[in-house]
DNA sequence: GGAAAAGATGTTAGCGTTAACAAGTAGACC
DNA sequence: GGTCTACTTGTTAACGCTAACATCTTTTCC
């Protein structure tokens, strides 16, 4: 990297001292108009650039905050971060980005670098294979806030902004039952993280809500992804022509995809033989045939609000540690034969 | 954020000299393995996390390099950033993220914070409404490698690692011309951008290469979205019923998901009445009916190779400035009758 | 056994910036 | 004219770390 101009050269070409020339680029009260002019017309002609990593070190604040994914590609996180991006650019501070693709070494990994490039918050979405908890606790000791957004980790002192799961999961179940459907299986995430458990409560809950009694055997885990939901769907498949479910709930729309194609290569018609149920409104449920009924998840205001959040705690030692829970809404389609 | 400990608090612990500890906790040679165990152990049980800030502050490098995109929910981009984050965490650096939303002011300003931050080195994929490369240039100048991804910028001293839409796009409309279509229309993109020019010099390469004339009435500027798609396609519908198109060529499969809209508006069917080919091969261009045929742009190995270049120009001033393109293939659907 | 080499540790200074205090300058007012 | 106030500018030190050099200790080898 070449040299670059520091507050000093500007200084010296000026004859004023470097507080002065601070002074007057970061538009400071009690600098003479002219002389703030002259600092801010020279050092733009010097090529100043202002080395945000001195003033961070002595200001004790980098304006930055970390953003921890478990997966990119999922639709769900690029709107998220799209919302984040928009809420903290505006507040004045940059993104670090990092990327666990599931695996929770490399969680920790990201985690103890934001914290080593002093973030000043921390945004985590966790991944699914994250047992321990301590790296949170550890980081939430050193009042360095997070604010947890779609999974959710609750009584660490962290905030978190999602959707009710399980209320949701109640919600598109009870619409299957009233949709006259009473053999209703599940598709469940895992049980390691917070969707996974939820939507499985609120799958039970709809049941028992209407008497029907809740069945292991159709409830099988599945994953977040295709692959687990065709394998899943298969094994359900497989049981006895009379026990076969009418209806399926699936975790979340890629697993949903998955079943739906388990069902169709089975001979079965979707939704006369079974209806199927998804979870996200991923881009691709209103193009797959027949189109999937699922649940809207608002991932650009999930990713808004967690931001918001984030920023209060940052700017506001007192800000309430809370779950925020955003509104769900069923979206209808053929997959439940509207 | 709370008082964190220092490498001089780990120092006057063990009643050593803060070199000792540096140095042991970096892993240099010329110390004593006792010592460095002693440090190590001391320094996890008070907490210590090193200070990032006040490394890069002295060593003038901070491993970290900036991401510009134009868009992050364009299924491109997370591919791309997939690609690039595994290949910059490998190589021990961070990514901050910035997000220009298809703005050149916002780009600007992105770039001036990149800057600022004093990253080793900038991922770009430019805005549609840039028009000004003063920003790229200034940047050069200080030896901050750029690398630019997807749409390039050409002889300005930085790289660029992208596919050869000119080539791509005479591929796709050649394999039309193949299939028997001469009234060939296309859906352009902004020509501000490469690949808006590039792939409209494509279309009209392979058009002249066959001996079919081009003619401007069949080219519209459509952008880069859905909307702009459907509005141009309308347009060309409009024409009177025996110059109507046979097939289009769009410049990406937003925009061909648009003009497949308007023309199953219009009551006319695809392929039967107008071949519709797109270019990127978007998630749902399988899904949508009928599937889209298109080009398939490697984005993951766009990002990786893209990464891999920045990297090489970081940690070696002498890597040569070049132009990388990447293999795309067609892939074949409905939209073209196979 | 002693000189040279190798290894371990320490000291000093500086990275570019700003906080906190100090000092200088001009205008206001009696 | 002198004192007070308000404004402007300057000085010093520090943020946490490491490069570069200096010093001390141990090992090696004739």
């Amino acid at each position: 990297m070449a040299e670059r101009v520091t507050i000093k050269q500007v200084a010296n070409k000026l004859g004023v001292s470097m507080m002065t020339v601070s002074r007057a680029l970061n538009n400071r009260p009690n600098v003479d108009e002219k002389t703030k002019k002259r600092v801010m017309e020279t050092a733009r002609e010097m090529g100043y650039i202002q080395n945000h990593i001195a003033k961070s070190l002595v200001q004790k604040r980098t304006f930055t905050v970390g953003i921890v994914v478990p997966e990119i590609t999922h639709s769900f996180f690029p709107d998220a971060i799209k919302g984040m991006e928009e809420v903290i650019n505006l507040a004045g501070y940059q993104i670090i980005f990092t990327h666990s693709a599931e695996d929770s070494k490399k969680e920790v990994a990201a985690i103890e670098t934001l914290a080593s490039k002093r973030v000043d918050g921390i945004l985590i979405s966790m991944a699914e294979s994250v047992r321990d908890f301590s790296i949170y606790k550890q980081i939430i000791n050193m009042k360095l806030p997070i604010v947890f957004f779609d999974r959710c980790v609750h009584n660490l002192g962290a905030s978190c902004v999602g959707i009710n799961d399980d209320e949701s999961s109640f919600n598109i179940t009870e619409y299957l039952v009233k949709k006259g459907y009473s053999k209703i299986a599940h598709l469940a995430g895992p049980t390691t993280i917070s969707i996974g458990r939820e939507r499985l409560n609120g799958y039970k809950r709809a049941l028992l809500n209407s008497n029907i009694e809740v069945k292991d055997e159709y409830i099988k885990i599945a994953g977040l992804h295709e692959t687990g939901g065709y394998e899943a769907m298969k094994e359900l498949l497989s049981s006895p022509s009379d026990q076969l479910p009418e209806a399926v709930v699936c975790v979340n729309d890629p697993c949903a995809f998955g079943a739906m194609n388990a069902i169709k290569e089975a001979g079965l018609k979707i939704p006369e033989d079974i209806a199927v149920v998804g979870f996200t409104d991923d881009i691709r449920a209103n193009l797959v045939t027949p189109s999937l009924t699922t649940i809207k998840q608002p991932a650009y205001e999930i990713g808004r609000k967690a931001a918001e959040k984030l920023i209060a705690h940052i700017e506001n030692d007192s800000e309430p540690v809370e779950d925020i829970y955003l509104a769900t809404e069923i979206v209808e389609r053929k997959s439940t034969g509207i």
